[in-house]
DNA sequence: GCAAAGGTAGACTAGTTTGTCTACTCTCTC
DNA sequence: GAGAGAGTAGACAAACTAGTCTACCTTTGC
C-alpha cells in the first residue's frame, strides 16, 4: 500500500517544517524529502501556502490527539488528571525532536497577527485551553479562571524548555499547577 | 547633534527586527530606513548577522533596563515588589508596538540552538531569571526555586499575550504569582 | 484494452536578496 | 590647506527561491 504523492508531501511538510521553521523551509527541500516530482507537488499545492497550511492542520490534530490520548492514558483520577498534562508534556520535552510548540513559533514567526497561519495558532491553544478545561470540570474544579491560568502554565513551560532545551520545566510548572489546585 | 550613521542603523535594526523578525526583515530595508548609503552598512556591518546581533545586544540593554527602572518605579515592598513584575508586563503588552519578546521570537526562528542568536536569548533570560531572584531575596523569599516558577509565570504570560493579543493575561499570571507567594 | 487520473524528470523564468565595487563629497584636525 | 575619516549614490554580481512548462510514463477502473 504506498503512500500517495499529497501523503508524501505533507508528511515531509510537517517533519520540515516543524523541523526549521516555514520561512527556512523551502519548497525544494520539501519536494526532495518527499521524493515527488515539482510538477506533481504543485498540482496538489499551487503555493507553498497552501503546504504550510495543510502541513499546520495536520499538525493540530496529531499533536490534540496525542494530548489528549497520553493524558488519558495515565488513567489519573480527578485533579490527577489535570497534574498529568505535566507528566504528559515532560515526555514530549524529552522527545529529542521537540522543538517547541509549532504553534507558538508560527506566531513568533509570522508578525501579522491577521495571516491564516496565526488564526490556526489561535484555534489550536483555544482547543487546548478546552480540553483543559473539560478535564478541570471532570476533576469537580468549579473556579472557570483557573484552564486560564493552566494555559499559561502548560505555554511557559513549553517555552522554557525550547529555549533552555530543559525538560525539568515541565516539572516546575507542574508544582506551580498543583499548588493552585490545592492538591 | 546628528546621530552617526551606526546609530541610525542600529536603531532601525532594532525596531525592524522587533516588528517583523530576523528573517523576514531585509538588509535593504534596515538600509532604506536608516537612510544610509549600502556602502556605508556594509562598511560597519559586514554581514547580516553582525547587524543582527548588535540589535539583540541593544535590545537586551534597553529591555532590560526598561524592566528593572519600571518594576523599581512602582516602588512596592517586599513581595508586592514581585507582583509588580506583571504590573509592568501589563503595561508593555498594552503598548501597540508589542509584539512578544524579542528573544522569544529569535528562539523559534532560529532552530539550532547553538547559533549565537539563540544563545543570547538564553543569556537574556537567566539575566531577567537573575533580577527576579533578587528581588525575591529583598522580599525575604528563601525557596529558590520560585525564581524558576516566575520565570515561567512571565514567558508564558508574554507568550499567550502575543499570541491573543490580550494584555490581560498579565493579571493571569499575577494572579498565579501571588498564589505561590501566598500573599 | 483504453481512457483518465495521477505521477515523473528537470530545464527554465522571474523575482528577490545579500553583498561588492567605482567614483565621488563633506567635514574635521593638524 | 591637505590628508584622513566618514559618508553617499546606486550599478552590478552571484546566489537563491517560488512557481511554470514540456514531454513522457504508469496504474486502475470500466
Amino acid at each position: 500500500m504506498k503512500a500517495s504523492a499529497r501523503e508524501k508531501i505533507i508528511e515531509s511538510a510537517y517533519r520540515l517544517f516543524y523541523k526549521q521553521g516555514l520561512r527556512a523551509t523551502q519548497v525544494d527541500q520539501v519536494i526532495q524529502e518527499s521524493e515527488v516530482a515539482k510538477r506533481t507537488f504543485y498540482k496538489h499545492f499551487p503555493s507553498k501556502q497552501d503546504v504550510v497550511m495543510d502541513a499546520l492542520q495536520e499538525r493540530h490534530q496529531r499533536w490534540m490527539q496525542w494530548f489528549t490520548d497520553r493524558v488519558e492514558a495515565l488513567n489519573a483520577p480527578g485533579k490527577e488528571r489535570v497534574l498529568g498534562i505535566f507528566d504528559a508534556l515532560r515526555e514530549w520535552f524529552d522527545d529529542p525532536e521537540f522543538r517547541g510548540c509549532a504553534f507558538l513559533n508560527v506566531t513568533a514567526e509570522i508578525y501579522d497577527a491577521q495571516e491564516p497561519e496565526r488564526e490556526l495558532a489561535r484555534r489550536h491553544k483555544q482547543d487546548m485551553d478546552e480540553k483543559v478545561a473539560q478535564w478541570l470540570k471532570e476533576a469537580g474544579v468549579e473556579d472557570e479562571s483557573l484552564a486560564r491560568q493552566i494555559g499559561v502554565l502548560i505555554d511557559g513551560a513549553i517555552i522554557r524548555a525550547q529555549c533552555f532545551g530543559d525538560a525539568d520545566y515541565a516539572q516546575t510548572a507542574r508544582a506551580l499547577c498543583a499548588a493552585i489546585l490545592r492538591v
